[in-house]
RNA sequence: GCCCUUAUAGCUUAACGGAUAAAGCAACGGUCUUCGGAACCGUUGAUGGGGGUUCGAUUCCCUCUAAGGGCACCA
């Protein structure tokens, strides 16, 4: 990486200089007329250096050694920056690696066992998967393959709700309707009568004593794995798994684990309640708790006072499992809202206070939720927009719009739906509008497809072979030379994602990228020009369609190569 | 009461303490005898208010306003 090499110069510089070490920012600039990398450490330099900026920056630049093939020029910019243009047989170099689909991604590792693990999706049984979860698998897929192609060890796992209020609720509506079942035929309509039920169920739970009553003595026979309720359990639960499997294959996803809320109940207490020996957590009013207050957290239940792990309880048993299942995990990377911010600092420090090992390996991603323009989803209202009718409904408007077949729309759809969540930082509130906010014009999954399609297209009707492929910088036109500096920067953005969690640099590099493609595209011809201009620019063509068709499959989206 | 987020153009969003705040949608105007027009170009338009730190603040700190979330037996 250029970019490390260029730190650990000036890094050396600098020790020469003052003898201490500074913190480095090196940048791709905003600007590309202010070269390929910048830095300001001049700048910052003044504080400690008593000297002119434009001084501190000459010294650097005077030792920094250029080494003739790499850095064409090394400029000092007004009030201090240093900014370093790569030389164009350089860019031409890497540009063939791109077009050889060798993407050159750097090693990156969040610790020594090279292994992670990215707990997403995580839908309750009994429950829609909602356009919120849509999200979150989508991120989660995506950081998942964003770190394979780091050189990590992966592992998928998926954390579902499949007891708790809901279900008993969901499940005593049910009981109320059990004749009604036999008439269920698909999986579909079973889906939708367990949504039905659970409305149903929440109305009786708030509006009827009587009906509370029964709900709570449901969630008991759950918990207890009654036989009174047990059979039905299983089955209702089963058809929530089968829809939310038929999801997961519908986006590209799968899982190495599914962990499931009901095997880790009675592990939770034999936890809790060793933890109590050794003083971490404490009884109180019946009810086994964590003490927030020494550690400036909230305080929490783990142990209700009826004797029930909460949410809070199985969360130690789920720890457990994950940190010992899969050998020496070094980061466990848990994709959850932000409500639940309060919920994981007080269970990562208990689970650190019981087991030193896991000390900070524990990581909440804190993703947004997806709002609707006219406000929150909530299922009790009956405005929540489930997933697969959304990628049905933009399917339809792609047919209708570009008239192309089943199979290509579907590949389109779901890649419109991810995109247009990826695109935006995980970490914002998303207000969704169902006209607006999937948007397959502009800054959408079929723009960048349609580049790549365009892409093949040129690319068949050029018909030429390389014996080797050597990329011609003479007479390179300026377009050409910033389309060479984009596809350079796509290993680092990748790392760039990697580092901060987040899929959307990768997104929106392979806009800009996919944007300079199709204005050189426009202005200047590619197959019909002399020999040499037009294997350049085959060159540049294949590299670009390699980079979205790669860039495109770290989103977890499909290209398609005919639309 | 205490704590945590968030506030960027009409709308939806970008921006790693840096250089002229970047796009899409919407609106208006243009490019067409094309290597795929699902394209390309142009115009209008923004950092909630007030302080501070800094050579430099959308970004960090304080404060006000507004919105969201959390704080013991829900998940």
């Amino acid at each position: 990486m250029i970019k490390e090499k260029i730190r650990k110069k000036i890094e050396l510089i600098i020790k020469k200089l003052i003898n201490k070490k500074i913190d480095l920012d090196i940048q791709f600039p905003n600007n590309s007329n202010f070269g390929d990398y910048s830095t300001a450490i001049a700048l910052k330099l003044t504080k400690i250096i008593k000297k002119n900026p434009l001084e501190i920056a000459q010294e650097i630049v005077k030792n920094f050694d250029k080494e003739n093939d790499v850095f064409e020029k090394i400029e000092i910019i007004k009030p201090g920056f240093i900014n370093f243009w790569l030389s164009k047989s350089y860019l031409a170099n890497q540009i063939i690696f791109f077009a050889e689909n060798n993407f050159n991604f750097p090693k990156y590792y969040l610790g020594k066992n090279k292994k992670i693990m990215i707990e997403f999706a995580h839908p309750n049984t009994h429950k829609l998967f909602h356009i919120g979860h849509l999200r979150n698998i989508s991120i989660g897929e995506s950081l998942v393959r964003i770190f394979e192609s780091l050189d990590n060890k992966v592992i998928r796992a998926n954390y579902q709700g499949d007891v708790g209020l809901h279900i008993a609720k969901c499940l005593y509506s049910v009981k109320n309707s059990i004749n009604q079942i036999k008439n269920l035929k698909t999986l579909q309509e079973k889906i939708e009568f367990i949504g039905k039920m659970y409305s149903e169920g929440t109305k009786a739970y708030e509006e009827n004593e009587k009906s509370k009553q029964e709900i709570i003595e449901i969630n008991k026979q759950i918990y207890n794995q009654d036989k009174k309720i047990i059979n039905l359990w299983k089955k209702t639960r089963k058809w929530s798994l089968d829809y939310f499997n038929k999801i997961y294959k519908r986006v590209y996803s799968y899982f190495n684990r599914f962990y499931f809320e009901s095997e880790m109940a009675k592990r939770a207490i034999e936890i809790s309640n060793q933890a109590l020996k050794k003083n971490i957590l404490e009884k109180s009013e019946k009810a086994i708790i964590f003490n927030g207050k020494k550690y400036n957290l909230d305080t929490r239940v783990f142990i209700n006072s009826l004797g029930y792990p909460t949410y809070e309880g199985k969360e130690l048993a789920l720890a457990e499992k994950e940190f010992s299942e899969f050998g020496n995990l070094d980061k466990n990377i848990h994709i959850v809202t932000p409500e639940q911010t309060s919920f994981f600092k007080v269970t990562f420090k208990v689970e650190e206070l019981i087991n030193a090992k896991i000390k900070g390996k524990q990581y909440h991603l804190a993703y947004e939720w997806v709002n609707l323009k006219t406000g929150k989803m909530s299922s009790r209202q009956g405005n929540i927009i489930e997933a697969n009718w959304l990628i049905d409904k933009i399917k339809e408007k792609i047919i209708k719009n570009f008239n192309c077949d089943e199979k290509t729309a579907e590949i389109l759809a779901v890649a419109s739906a991810k995109y247009s969540f990826l695109k935006n930082s995980p970490q914002t509130i998303i207000n969704f509008d169902i006209d607006e906010s999937i948007g397959i014009n502009g800054n959408s999954a079929p723009y960048l497809i349609y580049t790549y399609v365009r892409c093949q297209s040129v690319l068949k009707k050029s018909n030429i072979k390389f014996t080797n492929k050597i990329l011609d910088i003479n007479n390179l036109e300026n377009f050409e030379l910033n389309l060479l500096r984009k596809i350079y920067q796509f290993s680092e953005i990748v790392l760039k994602s990697a580092e901060n969690y987040s899929p959307n640099f990768i997104a929106n590099y392979l806009y800009e990228l996919a944007s300079d493609y199709n204005l050189f595209y426009q202005k200047y011809p590619i197959i019909k020009t002399e020999e040499k201009t037009k294997k350049r620019r085959i060159l540049i063509t294949l590299a670009v369609a390699n980079i979205i068709k790669k860039g495109l499959e770290l989103l977890g989206i499909k290209t398609v190569e005919k639309m």
